[in-house]
DNA sequence: AGGGATACATACGCAGCGTATGTGAAATGG
DNA sequence: CCATTTCACATACGCTGCGTATGTATCCCT
């Protein structure tokens, strides 16, 4: 097989990276994860590690970054499926939850990056999902739907809301049974931001 | 000064442990607390640490059982010195948006707790503070102020929310204003627990 | 073709953790 | 009141994992 390009080459070694990088940290955790092990699992060393991502650090950002970008990708899939906003709106919420079932990004995104990065409100990406959710809100304000809110704190709440349930339904004893309660409240919860 | 009994030393002995330990964990953070450092600072060892905590972890656990029961009983004061049911459950929530903003707080309980123990809902002395909140949901419910909602799962999500927003609040430029905002947002999204 | 530039590997030193072991003071029993 | 045991810590050691400094081979450019 011909030599591949150069950048191509190097994208190739990057992407090898981040993905041994996100099995380790979603599996073992980023604290517990060895440089040297998930490294060799990609069959590189550290070197490669440092250099093109500098730490242990901006891997798991670059690492977050992906995550998100798909995560970001589900949501809008949802959301424009829907008959109409405030549905799009309740079902984008719905799959948010959802998503936040599965260990990986409970891990990832819910535990360890916090840990590491600080207040996930505050990255780059800015956790696009928020993003979304703010967007999905604003048009619905536009149209009279909810009520006179701050948008982005709406966003910031119900996605918090949506996370700690998340969690709680992916630990729980009876994970089905709790995530009919779940769902439920959660409906609930977001009656109150509709227009009266 | 006579010696004290023996029981009494190692009480205090413990004591300087998690205190030291938890200045150290709420600043640097959990990861990058030395234990050999921190355990000086209490003028002891890690050999003390070893014996009465068994590790690190456990240590960090201590800390957050102590953290939580001082937070608990600060939303009891709140809750019990308002008016009425609703009004107690709307100020314990605002308190507890505020203990949040604490840096303390924010790092210990929602951020390093939660990488190291995981979710926080499975916490042994689980977070007191949201039983305390499920308690006061439950007399609300009883009483027919809220809907017929599952009060556990109503207690996770608002503490999620109220944690959130803390967050948000605490890491923005304006906190201030930012604060409004939330607690606006906020008090409007409890109406929607509110029986109709 | 040859001389950088760069993508990675190798080598080294150091900090921090866990354990195994030591020690001195307090409790206990006669 | 003395001997023994217990236990609350300190000390010592080895190991793992990280960050950096350095080496090397391959690609790109002229």
């Amino acid at each position: 097989m011909a030599h591949k390009p150069r950048s191509e080459m190097i994208a190739e070694t990057r992407a090898k990276l981040v993905a041994a990088a996100r099995e380790a940290f979603g599996t073992v955790g980023y604290a517990d994860a060895s440089m040297d092990d998930f490294t060799a699992e990609a069959g590189l060393t550290r070197g490669a590690l440092y250099h093109h991502f500098g730490s242990k650090k901006g891997l798991l950002e670059a690492v977050i970054t992906q995550i998100d970008a798909e995560m970001n990708e589900r949501l809008r899939v949802v959301t424009e499926s829907a008959d109409n906003l405030w549905q799009g709106f309740v079902d984008e919420n719905i799959a948010y939850i959802e998503m936040a079932l599965e260990p990986e990004i409970q891990r990832i995104m819910l535990r360890d990056g916090p840990a590491v990065l600080g207040d996930p409100a505050q990255w780059d990406n800015a956790c696009a999902c928020v993003q979304s959710l703010t967007g999905s809100l604003a048009r619905l304000k536009a149209k009279g739907v909810v009520a006179d809110i701050d948008v982005e704190a709406a966003a910031r709440m119900v996605s918090g809301a949506s996370l700690y349930a998340a969690q709680w339904i992916a630990n729980s004893s009876d994970p089905e049974a709790t995530s009919k309660k779940a769902v439920k409240t959660f409906k609930t919860m977001l009656e109150g931001l509709r227009a009266r």
